[in-house]
RNA sequence: CGAGGUGUAGCGCAGUUGGCUAGCGCGCCUGCUUUGGGAGCAGGAUGUCGGGGGUUCAAGUCCCUUCACCUCGACCA
């Protein structure tokens, strides 16, 4: 055990095969298993508290922008769905039926939510008269269905837990500012709570949501070079306001059609932290949304004081940080490397040694590096170290990604570093689908968003020559 | 959904041209000794060989079918 990089020798190298090493952590960290039923997962205990933290944390940003939560049905009748044309087309491939209640087969088969905007846009129409009544701005937590072909934990799977916000506005102008709002929410909170930076954006006419006027996503690099759309926010303008009737009156007394938004963040936001930060040695949890933050492993434990100086740390500690003391008979090597597994960020060893000089040994998931905290003021020293951790993880993404952002000026070298570099490429875009198109068929990268970054590299489309005046982030995507 | 691959104990695997009571390592349980990077000794338990059907005197092994997972594509949070 003498070689410090393979201490966990069950996980798959990433290096040497990512989406093995991948598969491997979210089932040896005790994220996931799988289930009976094809494509979907069980968030196992351990996952689930980081969906948890997530879920906490997020919620509390919607509630401060004004957000309330509510439940709707996860079924949604056949004639419901069809009421908005692209809605419909977009989702139906992957949409799942009941088709039978009990021993009767239904008069109209009802489809199981893939996501719940004619659900809300039915609901909006019963409650929304008045300008009065304006605006709604409401979220719910649930899980939704899609049938999806290719499955993956965290990434796609065929249910899936988010949460979806679904707003209607008087005007145009308030439903465009609640989704950039949304948008900026969502990007803060990959900044500030799982440490990843993304890159904010528009998706082009072929990559936006079915139904909707304008789609908004974040984007981020995972350690693969890979791309993953992390969470999107919708401008549906008054589409689905005339589809399903939803009308208002407004100071004049004149009927007026809302103008809505929807945005979703959901479970994929694990894999993306998994994908991000994680090593060879496993996961690598960001402090403020790791399940545990503190592993204490006693030393030596049937020694005398060890035990009871460790446990009064934990009774200590668990006023300010999520803490877990672990007596186990196991060996403490294999404690450090199970914890080092699970991403907990910081772990503590307390053994004879601390006590004779009152301190403990602190030390870090991201860096490995020891440090011997004296026992006095150990709250602040912890909180200074995990917020250390934090900042080091994202400036650490932030630089990986940055080094592997690429910006092509012409189609050889379009095609050149899509094919030997992986991670995004910059690229400009007349704004042809057909162009897309033909990028995504030659080279395997797909239009990411049109960053807010607008800044021309050139003035021609990397595909076609013709004028351009719209940069992309090009890449290849989960 | 197309191409390829893998399913044998909790995990990783072996199992010969079909042949007797299906093995190994790790893990697990008990006891003692250990404890600052995955401990040692002794004893012990654990299998619908992924499921279903077939061929055969005989199937983990051959055939059909089905399910799950992995890889690469096409489609999507």
């Amino acid at each position: 055990m003498a070689d410090k990089n393979k201490l966990v020798e069950a996980i798959t190298s990433m290096d040497q095969d990512f989406t093995q090493w991948y598969t491997d952590v979210v089932l040896k960290a005790e994220l996931i298993d799988y289930s009976a039923v094809k494509g979907c997962m069980i968030l196992r205990p351990y996952g689930y508290a980081i969906w948890e933290n997530i879920q906490h944390n997020l919620d509390r940003l919607f509630k401060e922008t004004g957000h309330e939560n509510v439940a709707m049905p996860m079924f949604i009748p056949e004639s419901l769905l069809q009421k908005e044309k692209d809605h419909v087309e977009g989702f139906a491939p992957e949409v799942a039926w009941v088709t039978q209640g009990g021993n009767e087969t239904l008069t109209e088969r009802l489809c199981v939510r893939p996501t719940s905007e004619t659900l809300f846009c039915d609901h909006y129409a019963h409650i929304v008269h008045s300008w009065r009544d304006l605006p709604k701005l409401y979220n719910q937590w649930v899980s939704v269905v899609r049938w999806e072909k290719t499955t993956r934990p965290f990434l796609r799977s065929t249910e899936f837990y988010w949460q979806e916000g679904h707003t209607v506005h008087a005007t145009a102008e308030e439903a465009k500012e609640e989704t950039e709002r949304m948008l900026n929410v969502y990007a803060d909170f990959y900044r500030d709570y799982l440490a990843i930076p993304v890159v904010k954006g528009q998706k082009t006419d072929k990559e936006k949501f079915a139904g909707a006027v304008s789609t908004y996503t974040v984007e981020a690099m995972m350690h693969d070079g890979k791309a993953l759309q992390s969470a999107t926010s919708h401008y549906f303008g008054d589409g689905f306001a005339r589809a399903f009737g939803i009308q208002y009156a407004d100071r004049n007394n004149q009927l007026q059609y809302v103008h809505q938004t929807s945005w979703g963040f959901s479970t994929r936001s694990i894999g993306a932290i998994i994908m991000v930060h994680g090593d060879d040695n496993g996961l690598v949890l960001p402090p403020r949304i790791a399940p545990l933050q503190v592993a204490i492993i006693p030393i030596a434990a049937h020694k005398p004081g060890v035990l009871e100086k460790a446990s009064a740390i934990r009774d200590q500690l668990a006023k300010t940080f999520r803490v877990k003391l672990d007596q186990s008979d196991k060996m403490p090597g294999w404690k450090f490397a199970e914890y080092e597994m699970k991403g907990v960020p910081l772990r503590l060893e307390i053994g004879p040694r601390d006590l004779e000089h009152n301190q403990c040994v602190a030390v870090r998931r991201d860096t490995g590096e020891k440090t011997v905290l004296p026992l006095d003021q150990l709250e602040q020293s912890l909180q200074t170290l995990l917020d250390q951790i934090h900042d080091h993880l994202y400036e650490r993404a932030l630089q990986s990604r940055d080094s592997r952002t690429y910006q092509a000026l012409s189609w050889p070298e379009l095609v050149g570093l899509v094919a030997g570099k992986p991670g995004f490429v910059e690229a400009m875009w007349c704004g042809d689908p057909a162009c897309e198109q033909k990028i995504k068929d030659e080279t395997g990268a797909s239009s990411r968003c049109l960053p807010f970054d607008q800044t021309p590299l050139t003035d021609t489309c990397v595909c076609c020559g013709k004028p351009a005046d719209k940069r992309v982030v090009w890449g290849k995507a989960y």
